[in-house]
DNA sequence: GAGTGGATTTCGCAT
DNA sequence: ATGCGAAGTCCACTC
């Protein structure tokens, strides 16, 4: 059975026999210990001495991390080119980008671990709740909306870009529906403004505007007032659940009915 | 002298001692093995199952990476709360986010290695453009500056000292231009005032004063328009990535010129 | 290949 | 605390 190759306070040379390996035949590289950056590229950045992890993954990218901070304080896109140097008690590693060309150096003076392993991971990563969910749910499901709601299209293409969903309400009055995923902010209402304005000087009618998202930050409740639209709180997670719950009949058929 | 706490193909339940520990006590820890994941806040995600590399720091940070990719495929900003649980074969890591609430749970059924450090890091990372870099810039592309600055000179000596930069607009006044890397002081606009006065008291005519600098702290800003003289926001970093991307046939072509 | 928009963006700084 | 803008953003998708 698999077993990752590992050392623990290895000399420098020991460690460099197990990069080149794991290097030369992809396989995921972690190393522990004392190390130096450089970086050179869109900008600069040197980075002093210090204890981190350093990983090159099987797709050639890198990641030096410190004991902090959800981001690498060092890293290097997927597809790069490695170069590994050993000197008596330093062990050098060159991650070179093309496009753009930048590079990184790290440098270990003492290594505290490292250790080399072909990872197998063929699981599925799924995201669930997207906007498109959410569009796909209100389409299958229009009293979502509100009763008596019909859509008539979505991404229907007017000047200013695409309405989520475009419809009637129970009166008869076309609406515009805006999607958003997360609280709604000021931007999202002047989309929508946008959107209504367009439909209205083209059908020469009263045109709805309804903000779609779990929430909208409180300052812009007001703008949204100001602007005569109008805003239905909906659970992305609600709307998952629906599309999951729902056969996809309907929103097939709607799909096909309204491709052209 | 330090030694990192390493366990290879341990039992689940020797596992659990070594992340209790770690979660407790702060201290990075590193677990490479076959898990999967669910994500619930702002938005949800499962992970199914696969070896990847899961990380959590000092500060409370999680990430867990697969095999390939800059980024992790679920993790957790700094701060958030950990609980642990094992059962005969599958250990459980509970992340916990409070604002906004939002959850992370990392199942374990096989783990290839585990490992606990206490990570010493006291090193400084400085992300750079220089002022020469800003400078470059500015000559290679007067155009950062403003359309249709044309510079005459650099390090021109005037009697304070020596200008950064030297040039006429695109209405043919002189203007002088001085730069900071980092937000621009109230020495600096003096600096600047100076030199102005010191050019004007020699030709004689109407001079510009502008002020290259990423940002200018705000009390100063009255300062420079009491003086009369100019802004222009300019980042290193900008510079910097002007400098890669330009040939730098013009520069030195530019500073063979004006050198003497 | 360049341009565009989104992200569980994160992060920092100003209000 | 909140809001706005930048990032060595990265990344997926379109043209």
């Amino acid at each position: 059975m698999k077993s990752p190759t590992v050392l623990v306070k290895p000399q420098i040379h020991e460690a460099e026999e197990i990069v080149r390996e794991a290097v030369s035949q992809r396989k995921t590289l972690l190393i522990v210990g004392n190390c130096w950056v450089h970086y050179r590229g869109r900008a600069t950045s040197k980075l002093e001495p210090g204890e981190r992890i350093l990983i090159i993954k099987e797709d050639g990218s890198l990641l030096v991390h410190r004991s902090v901070g959800y981001e690498p304080v060092n890293w290097q896109p997927p597809g790069c080119l490695f170069q590994v140097k050993a000197e008596k008690d330093r062990l050098q590693i060159h991650a070179l980008r093309k496009k753009p060309r930048e590079s990184v150096d790290v440098f270990f003076d003492k290594i505290l671990l490292v250790s080399s392993i072909s990872l197998t991971d063929s699981g599925v990563f799924s995201l669930y709740a997207s906007e498109e969910d959410m569009q796909k749910a209100i389409l299958t499901e229009p009293s979502l909306l509100e009763e008596g709601f019909k859509p008539i299209s979505y991404e229907k293409k007017v000047k200013p870009g695409f309405m989520d969903i475009y419809g009637v309400d129970k009166d008869g009055r076309f609406v515009v529906i805006e999607i958003k995923r997360k609280t709604a902010s000021k931007e999202a209402v002047l989309q929508l403004a946008r959107y209504v304005d367009a439909v209205k000087s083209k059908v020469n009618r009263d045109v709805r505007g309804i903000l779609v998202a779990p929430d909208i930050a409180k300052g812009v409740q007001r703008l949204l007032a100001t602007l005569g639209l109008d805003f239905k709180a909906l659970n992305p997670k609600k709307c998952a659940e629906i599309l999951k719950r729902s056969k996809t009949k309907k929103l097939e058929a709607f799909f096909k009915e309204n491709s052209q």
